[in-house]
DNA sequence: TTGAAAGCGCTAACAT
DNA sequence: ATGTTAGCGCTTTCAA
């Protein structure tokens, strides 16, 4: 019975109006109950009246009028470009959703993909909605462009970047992951790793192939004297990658690859070869993509914390003053080891 | 200058109010002339002198404010179960954004995993922003629950229904795409499919089994005389049933497959018997994954029109009265034929 | 051709 | 202990 009836069959939405009279008191009692207004006194009696009313009329405040005189709207704008870019979209706005979710917020999502022109727009409309807060979420990690109306709200950037780091920015710490990826392999013995990278240009390929070499050099291993292919990140290009290198006479022990579905790419140009993973060779993924953990044998990887960064960036810009904030914070990407990896099966020797 | 400065340092939002006094004019002849209302006549020297003091303050309107005059919030709720849910979230979230944008229409998203009691606390959380309209999607199709609220605002279900019809539902129609893809078999001149299912207790399973034999029968061919084993939509289970049925002494020329994933599983088994797809073997997904592109050869699949029906949803639930639409709406699955899917290398001869 | 004023549903300072 | 009242920023009727 939330609603009374009129003309087009749908109800008209209970106000505070109906709880008082039902309750026979002001609105101004209802209020103060249901805000629970410190400094206020409101008799237990009238109180409990209050409540009855609340819950027989299935009372639920309008938010949009609570904005409008409070000034805070309980939402926080949502604007990403590559929403349905694999895991990366859905993830972070998981991870924004649960800590909005923390404080009585809620998301108003826009996906404004391509040109300036519409991030714009969209930007404008959030705001106008309006929003209390803004946070931005790019899939591949790289600068981008907002016009200079985000000022006017508290924002907060994931997997990006603007210029002067103006704003706060939230990204993965990819040359730790590399790093740490190397490392796995390294520890297992492998001396001998080619390197299928993703697009050379790209920030997260430079950040991981650093993480590679400073991983190599701290073991005392020559990164020079590894192979580092250039690929695209697409199973296709894994494969045929790991096709050249299977074929070539400098036969790596283990394979680090630009992500996952590369890696992929490499687990079939492996059994074409007749190789098997890992005793053969070893496989490294990155990305930590759902798939990764369905093939045969599991893919070791490293997961983006898109999750994590989705939700520290809302967290953040919900309970920090964002100017305060340090211009960039790493998030770590946490190893996932499965069973692509193993220690190498012949001794390490040259040829 | 979009704000004038506040003790904070960010700035107060500009209002109507700013408008009327730079133009020379009352807020009322700002409406107007935002407005464009009908049947009011101001001066074309009025009219621009307000569009002026618009332009150099970029007053924007609140858009809250204006919803509790007018009664519509132009927010539609988007709420959804499983938004993390390989590509089915987003893309039926960009299809219910971009139908949105088309009427100027904002997506205020939840996702709430899980129990009904979440359900019904996001849905109230919803109603009380407030929104116009609700759209509910779920990943895997099935019946849902939901609290009575929902009757208080338009709604329409995607890729779920519940009972009694009570909503109006948009679903894939996954008997046709089984029969379609089936048919693309039979067509190349397969007569010995093996159907590597899904979990049985599905929806889309049951439906997409029933199109299979709908399309042998058409055919004339027994669909006894077929195999069907049930898996579980997973990598590995795609990988473990085409093992098993590569083993075994009826050879099928063709596998259907319960999704892409199952149907990668089964080509690392069929790689691992030495065999090659497509030339011994032919191989047929569902889902329409990012993946089933990318892998080698690539797959063909039967995609799942996620993206059209977030759009006919959100179009719809705009657009019509909810009540006057159909209790279900069937979107057809459209076939994706890549080089996975050849005519048989032997002639079909019974093992 | 324009403006004054009421009111959407709410909060909160200020009565009483 | 509770109620009156003045807005928040906007639309829209009505009056001038």
């Amino acid at each position: 019975m939330a609603k009374t009836s009129s003309a087009d069959g749908r109800r008209r939405r209970i106000t505070r109006e109906d709880v008082a009279q039902l309750a026979g008191v002001s609105k101004t009692t209802v209020s103060f109950v249901l805000n629970e207004t410190t400094g206020q006194t409101i008799s237990a009696e009238t109180r409990q009246r209050v409540l009855d009313a609340v819950a027989k009329l299935d009372y639920r405040p309008n938010r949009a009028a609570q904005g409008l005189r409070t000034g805070r709207t309980a939402t926080i704008g949502f604007l990403t470009q590559d929403i349905d870019f694999g895991a990366f979209g859905a993830a972070t706005l998981v991870g924004a959703q649960q800590a909005a979710d923390g404080h009585h917020y809620h998301l108003l999502v826009m996906n404004a993909p391509g040109e300036p022109l519409r991030v714009e727009a969209a930007i404008n409309d959030l705001i106008d909605h309006p929003i209390d807060a803004l946070v931005v979420a790019v899939a591949g990690t790289r600068r981008v462009r907002l016009p200079a109306v985000v000022t006017s709200v508290p924002t907060v950037l994931v997997n990006c970047f603007v210029a002067g780091n103006a704003l706060p920015a939230v990204l993965p710490d990819e040359v730790k992951g590399g790093r740490d990826a190397t490392q796995v392999l390294l520890d297992q013995g492998h001396r001998q790793i080619a390197y299928l990278t993703g697009l050379s240009r790209e920030w997260a390929t430079v950040a991981r192939l650093k993480g590679f070499r400073e991983a190599l050099t701290g073991a005392g291993v020559d990164p020079r004297q590894q192979r580092i292919l250039e690929g695209n990140f697409h199973v296709d290009s894994g494969y045929a990658l790991a096709k050249q290198i299977l074929q070539g006479k400098w036969r790596p022990t283990a394979l680090m690859c630009g992500n996952d579905r590369m890696a992929i790419g490499a687990y079939i140009a492996i059994l074409e070869a007749g190789l098997r993973v890992p005793s053969d060779i070893s496989v490294m993924g990155y990305d930590g993509q759902e798939s990764s953990a369905e093939v045969h044998p599991g893919l070791s990887t490293v997961r983006l914390p898109y999750y994590e960064m989705g939700h520290w960036a809302t967290q953040k810009v919900l309970t920090e003053d964002v100017r305060l904030l340090p211009p960039r914070t790493y998030v770590s990407c946490p190893l996932v080891l499965r069973g692509s990896v193993a220690g190498p099966a012949r001794p390490p020797a040259r040829g």
